[in-house]
RNA sequence: GGGCGAAUAGCUCAGCUGGUCCAGAGCGCCUGCCUUACACGCAGGAUGUCGGGGGUUCGAAUCCCUCUUCGCCCACCA
C-alpha cells in the first residue's frame, strides 16, 4: 500500500488490495487463522506454542447467506441484502463474537434450466434432442463456467463471508441431506404422492408450488354461458372466467338451498359444443351471491371443482396438453388450439348458438409463473407432496412463544397467518436440473421403493426405474441452515454453529424459504434455526417500481462500485433504508443517487489526509507547539503519515497494543477487553480544553447511539449518527478549532493530537461495518499500527463514563451559537470574506474567554473584546442566554435593517413568551405535568425573557423607536 | 373479500416509550467564497396548515375515530 493520499478519494486504489489483505489474514473465518505475518510478531512471546486459539466467552454469531442463484449476476437487490448482512457480520465480529457468515449458491432448478434451454434454442436444439444425461452435463458445464461470477461480485462489494465454507445446493453433501430428509419424511408419512390440482407452467412444463404461482390482479372478463336442460325447455346459466374449460365440465353445481335452482337438482344439462350430458348437483361450497349462483364443474382444471368432483364422484376430463393446448379429449375442431385461442373459439360458438348471455369485465387474481411470468394453469396431475400442517405446528409455536422474532414486527403476523393456513407443498418438478426424486418403481412387482441410496435392483430381482422428476429447488434450500454445516453427519460445525442467529432477507421469500427453514429446523434439528428474522425493504426506482431486468430500471452495483466505490454504495443503501421501508434510487442518475455515499467517502478520505499529516506534530521539533510561527505542514506531508510518532511510541511503551487492534497478532480475534471510550488515557482531564471535552463528549454520545442502533437493526440511524459526528462535529468544528494547535501557533498540540486520534479512530471503528474499505485504509495508517493489523479485528469501542460532560456540551453550544451569529451577520451584510471585523460581547462567559481563539478564527474577527456594546451603530445580535453581540461594521451598517432584524426577533420571542406564560399559567399543566417538564418550561421562559429584554435594550440603544 | 402499512420541505425520506430535537437529514434550489484536508468542499439562506375532519389530553407530527389517496400480504367467488 502506498502512502500517497490524493485529494480525491480513489476507491479502486485501495479496495481490491485491502480485500485480498483480509482474505490473507483469514479473518472472515470464525476460527482463528494465524498467518505467517501475524505469527512473526511478538504474539509468539506471549504464547507458548499451540495454535493461538482463544475461546471467546461470547456465543457465536451466525448468519446464513440466502444463496443466490448460481448463474445470477449481482443486482441492486443483492447489493442491499448482502450489504445489510455484511454490516451485521462485521459489527458482531468486532464485538468479539466468533462470527460466521456462511455463503453458498443455489442450483435454482427452473431458472438455471431455463437459461441453458434458451442457449440450446439459439443453437436450434431442445433439451429433448440432447437427452437427459447430456443436458445435465451441459448445465454443469454452464454452471462451472459462470458459477463464480456472483461470488466474485459479492467480494467486490466487500462481503466478509467465510468463503472457505461456500456450498452449492447440488454438492454431494447437501444432496445427501436432501435425500435423507425426503426419506425421513416419507417414513413418517409426511411425503406422499397423489393426483391433485397443481399449478402448471405450460412454458416451463413443470408443476409449481402455490408460492411459485404468483397471484397478480388482472383485468379479465366473466362470461355467462347457458347450458340447456337435457329434458324439456329452459337452461341454467353458469358464470366463468375461463370459458374454454367448459369442454371439460362434468357437472353444474348449485347451492342446495338456492330457491332459484332447487328444482333443477338431479336433472341433467346438455353440455353445448362437447355434446355431453352432465348432472346438476348440489354442493355447499357454492356461493349463491357470486355470478349466477350456478357453477360449471371442471374437476381437472380447478381446485374447488376438483373437490366437488371428489365429493360427488365426478369424472375429471383433462382437456389440455402440457403446453396448454386443447387436447384429444375435446371435439376435433378445438384440438391443438392454444388455450386462449380456444377460449375465443368457445365464446364465438356460444354466441353463434345464442347461448352467450352476458360478458362483463372482471378483475381477479391470476397465477403467474414466478420464473417466466406465463399464466399458470391449474391442472390435475400426479405429484409428490409434503404434508405441512404437522411441520408448521412447532414453527408457529416458536413465534407465539417469542423465541422467534421478526423485524419489522408486523411481518410476524404474516408468518403466523401463513402457518395457520398452510397447505401441502408440491415438491416434484418435471425438470432435469435438480435433485432427482429418490423413488424407484418396479414394473415387475409393482413396488414403490424410497431409498437413501441409488437402487439398481428390486427385491424381486428386476431392475426398477427411478422417478423421472426432480425436487423443487426450495426443497434443498429449506435445509441449508444445517445441511451446509454437514448434517446429517454430526459435525463439529453443526454442533458449534447451529442454531444460527439472524436471517436477513427480502420479504418476498418469507414463505418460500424463511418459514420453511424454521419448519425444517424444528423437525430435523429440534430447534429453530435462528432467533431473529430481519426483513428489509426492496430497491425501487423513483416511480417506486421494483427494479427488474424486464423493466430495464435496474442499477448495476458493480458499475456503482467502479464509479464511486463499494463504500459509497454501501453507505447510500444503508443510510437510505429505515427499518421496514424501501430504498429508492434513480437508475437514470447514479451520480445523484449515490452522492451521499460518495461525498461522505471523499470527506472521510480528506479528513484522514488532514489528520494523518498532522498527527506527527509540527516539524522542527516544535512538539508542544508552544513556540509560535506557522508550521509548514507540507514538510510533514503524506509520505510520513504512517511513520511512528512520539504519541505512538508512548502507546507502545504502555504495551497496550491490544487497545489499538494489534491484538490480531495475539489471537486473530478481538480481545475480550473492548477498547475504552473516547477519553484518551494519555492526557489528564486538567489538560483538556472546552472544545476537547466537548468533542470527547460528543464522540461518547455517538458511541452509545450508534451501538444501540446497530443492536436494534436500525442501521440507517447508526449510519447517520456516525456521519453527523464525523462531518458536523469533528470536521466542521473540532478540526477547525484545533488547527492552530496542530500547526503550533497555539499551545496544546499534543492534547489536540491525542483527542483527534482517539475520536477519529473510534468513529472509524464504528463506521467500519458500513464502510469497510476506507475505514480500514485510514485506520491502518494511524500511527502505531503494527503490520498486519486491521480495523476488522479491532475491538468495538465502549462508552466511557469519564467522557460525558454536559457542561462542556452546553458551553460549546454557546460558542457555536456565537460564531454562527457572527457568520450570519457577515453574510447578511456581505462583508468581504477575508475582511476582519471587531466583535464586542456583553458577557464575559468563561466559554467565550477560553474559546476566544476559536471565535476569532472561525468568525473571521480581527478583534474580540468584552464589555457593554458600544452605543454607535453596528450589527447586533442576542444569543439565547441573553449575551449581546456588537460588530463594528462602519459604513456597511444599515440602521433600519438592524432595527428590522431585531424587531423580527423580538416579535417572534414575544409570541413564544406569550404562549409559554399561558402554558405556565394553566393550573392543570402545573398540577398534572411531571415536575421536570414544568421546571424545564419555566427555565425556557426565563431564558426567553432574558433574551427579549436584551434585544429590547439593544433596540433602545440603536434608537429603533 | 380479509389482514396490514404509509401519507411530514421541490424530490427521497428520518422523527423509536405523546412534553428541547420552539419540525430534521440528504439531494435539489438561491447568495457568497477555489479560506494552505476536501468545490464530491466551506459559509449563509428560502420552502412545511406534519393528507382532510373530529376526538382523547394540561400538552399530539406522535394516541383514538372517520374520510381521502397510495402501497403490501393473504384468499378455491367460479
Amino acid at each position: 500500500m502506498t502512502d500517497t493520499l490524493p485529494p480525491q478519494y480513489n476507491p479502486a486504489s485501495i479496495e481490491a488490495e485491502l480485500y485480498q489483505f483480509w482474505l490473507d489474514l483469514g479473518c472472515f473465518s470464525p476460527e482463528v487463522r494465524p498467518t505467517h505475518r501475524l505469527a512473526a510478531t511478538k504474539a509468539k512471546s506471549r504464547r507458548t506454542g499451540g495454535p493461538p486459539v482463544r475461546r471467546s466467552a461470547r456465543p457465536p454469531f451466525v448468519i446464513m447467506m440466502p444463496p443466490p442463484n448460481v448463474t445470477s449476476v449481482l443486482h441492486m437487490g443483492h447489493g442491499l441484502t448482502y450489504t445489510v448482512q455484511d454490516v451485521l457480520t462485521r459489527f458482531q465480529r468486532m464485538r468479539g463474537s466468533p462470527t460466521l457468515w456462511l455463503p453458498g449458491t443455489d442450483h435454482a432448478g427452473i431458472a438455471t434450466q431455463n437459461v441453458v434451454e434458451k442457449q440450446l434454442a439459439r443453437e436450434g436444439q431442445t433439451r429433448f434432442d440432447l437427452g437427459r444425461q447430456a443436458f445435465e452435463q451441459r448445465v454443469w458445464e454452464f454452471v462451472n463456467q459462470t458459477g463464480d461470477t456472483i461470488i466474485t461480485q459479492l467480494k467486490v462489494i466487500g462481503s466478509s463471508a467465510d468463503w472457505s465454507r461456500t456450498y452449492f445446493t447440488l454438492d454431494e453433501d447437501l444432496s445427501g441431506a436432501v435425500r435423507e430428509v425426503f426419506v425421513r419424511l416419507y417414513e413418517k408419512g409426511l411425503v406422499y404422492r397423489g393426483k391433485y390440482i397443481i399449478n402448471w407452467c405450460p412454458r416451463c412444463l413443470t408443476a409449481l408450488s402455490n408460492e411459485e404461482a404468483e397471484k397478480e390482479e388482472v383485468d379479465g372478463r366473466i362470461w355467462r354461458l347457458r347450458y340447456p336442460l337435457a329434458v324439456g325447455e329452459g337452461f341454467i346459466t353458469v358464470a366463468t372466467t375461463r370459458p374454454e374449460t367448459m369442454l371439460g365440465d362434468t357437472a353444474v353445481a348449485v347451492h342446495p338451498d338456492d330457491p332459484r335452482y332447487r328444482h333443477l337438482i338431479g336433472q341433467r344439462v346438455r353440455l353445448p359444443l362437447a355434446d355431453r350430458e352432465i348432472p346438476i348437483i348440489a354442493d355447499l361450497a357454492i356461493d349463491r351471491e357470486f355470478g349466477t349462483g350456478a357453477v360449471k364443474v371442471t374437476p381437472a382444471h380447478d381446485p374447488l371443482d376438483f373437490e366437488i368432483g371428489q365429493r360427488h364422484g365426478l369424472p375429471a376430463i383433462d382437456i389440455l396438453t402440457p403446453e396448454a393446448r386443447l387436447a384429444e379429449t375435446v371435439p376435433e375442431r378445438f384440438r391443438g388450439l392454444d388455450r386462449f385461442d380456444g377460449r375465443k373459439r368457445v365464446v364465438e360458438e356460444f354466441e353463434a348458438l345464442g347461448l352467450l348471455e352476458k360478458v362483463e369485465p372482471h378483475r381477479h387474481g391470476v397465477g403467474h409463473c414466478y420464473r417466466c411470468e406465463t399464466v399458470v394453469e391449474p391442472r390435475l396431475s400426479d405429484q409428490w407432496f409434503v404434508r405441512m400442517a404437522p411441520l408448521a405446528k412447532p414453527a408457529l409455536q416458536a413465534y407465539r412463544d417469542g423465541r422467534l422474532r421478526f423485524i419489522p414486527e408486523r411481518r410476524g403476523e404474516e408468518y403466523a397467518n401463513w402457518m395457520e393456513n398452510i397447505r401441502d407443498w408440491c415438491i416434484s418438478r418435471q425438470l432435469w436440473w435438480g435433485h432427482r426424486i429418490p423413488v424407484w418403481y418396479c414394473d415387475a412387482c409393482g413396488k414403490t421403493i424410497v431409498s437413501r441410496t441409488d437402487l439398481t435392483r428390486c427385491a424381486c430381482g428386476s431392475v426398477p426405474r427411478q422417478d423421472e422428476d426432480v425436487l423443487d429447488t426450495w426443497f434443498s434450500s429449506w435445509l441449508v441452515t444445517f445441511s451446509s454445516l454437514g448434517w446429517p453427519e454430526r459435525t463439529e460445525d453443526l454442533a458449534r454453529y447451529y442454531p444460527g442467529s439472524v436471517l436477513v432477507t427480502a420479504p418476498e421469500i418469507l414463505f418460500f424459504w424463511v418459514a420453511r427453514m424454521v419448519m425444517a429446523g424444528c423437525e430435523f434439528m429440534g430447534d429453530i434455526p435462528f432467533h431473529t428474522v430481519y426483513l428489509h425493504g426492496t430497491v425501487r426506482d423513483t416511480q417506486h417500481r421494483k427494479m427488474s431486468k424486464s423493466l430495464g430500471n435496474g442499477i448495476d452495483p458493480i458499475e456503482v462500485v467502479e464509479r464511486y466505490g463499494a463504500d459509497a454504495l454501501r453507505y447510500t443503501v444503508i443510510a437510505g433504508m429505515a427499518v421496514g421501508t424501501d430504498v429508492i434510487l434513480d437508475p437514470n442518475d447514479l451520480e445523484t443517487s449515490f452522492a451521499p455515499g460518495r461525498n461522505f467517502a471523499n470527506k472521510l478520505w480528506n479528513m484522514g489526509r488532514f489528520i494523518l499529516t498532522n498527527l506527527s506534530g509540527p516539524p522542527d521539533g516544535e512538539m508542544g507547539g508552544r513556540a509560535g510561527g506557522p508550521a509548514d505542514r507540507r514538510t510533514g506531508g503524506p509520505e510520513t503519515a504512517a511513520v511512528q510518532t512520539p504519541r505512538s511510541d508512548a502507546r507502545a511503551k504502555k504495551g497496550d497494543a491490544a487497545a489499538y487492534g494489534s491484538s490480531v497478532r495475539l489471537s486473530a480475534r478481538p480481545p475480550v477487553r473492548p477498547l475504552a471510550g473516547p477519553y484518551p488515557d494519555t492526557v489528564t482531564r486538567a489538560e483538556l480544553g472546552l472544545a476537547d471535552r466537548w468533542i470527547i463528549a460528543r464522540c461518547d454520545a455517538m458511541v452509545r447511539e450508534a451501538t444501540a442502533n446497530y443492536e436494534k437493526y436500525r442501521l440507517n440511524e447508526a449510519a447517520t449518527s456516525i456521519y453527523h459526528f464525523l462531518w458536523s462535529d469533528l470536521a466542521d468544528w473540532y478540526l477547525e478549532q484545533v488547527k492552530p494547535r496542530l500547526y503550533g501557533t497555539q499551545p496544546g498540540g499534543d492534547v489536540a493530537r491525542a483527542v483527534v486520534a482517539r475520536t477519529f479512530e473510534i468513529a472509524l471503528q464504528l463506521l467500519h461495518p458500513i464502510m469497510p474499505f476506507i475505514t480500514d485504509a485510514l485506520w491502518q495508517r494511524l500511527p502505531g499500527r503494527p503490520v498486519g493489523a486491521t480495523i476488522m479485528l479491532a475491538p468495538w469501542p465502549r462508552a466511557d463514563r469519564r467522557a460525558s460532560d454536559l457542561a462542556a456540551e452546553r458551553d460549546f453550544a454557546l460558542v457555536q451559537e456565537l460564531v454562527g451569529a457572527v457568520r450570519q451577520i457577515r453574510a447578511e451584510y456581505a462583508v468581504e470574506p477575508g475582511k476582519q471585523v471587531s466583535l464586542r460581547i456583553s458577557r464575559e462567559h468563561p466559554a467565550f474567554v477560553e474559546e476566544e481563539g476559536t471565535i476569532v478564527r472561525l468568525a473571521k474577527l480581527g478583534h474580540l473584546s468584552f464589555g457593554d456594546p458600544l452605543p454607535e451603530p453596528g450589527a447586533n445580535a442576542v444569543l439565547q442566554d441573553g449575551t449581546a453581540l456588537y460588530i463594528a461594521l462602519g459604513d456597511l451598517v444599515d440602521l433600519r435593517k438592524e432595527c428590522g432584524r431585531l424587531g423580527t426577533e423580538h416579535g417572534r420571542l414575544t409570541r413564544l413568551i406569550q404562549g409559554q406564560r399561558t402554558k405556565l399559567g394553566n393550573e392543570q399543566f402545573i398540577s398534572r405535568a411531571p415536575v421536570e417538564v414544568v421546571t424545564r418550561e419555566r427555565e425556557k421562559l426565563a431564558s426567553m425573557e432574558h433574551q427579549v429584554a436584551a434585544i429590547a435594550l439593544k433596540r433602545e440603544q440603536l434608537g429603533c423607536g
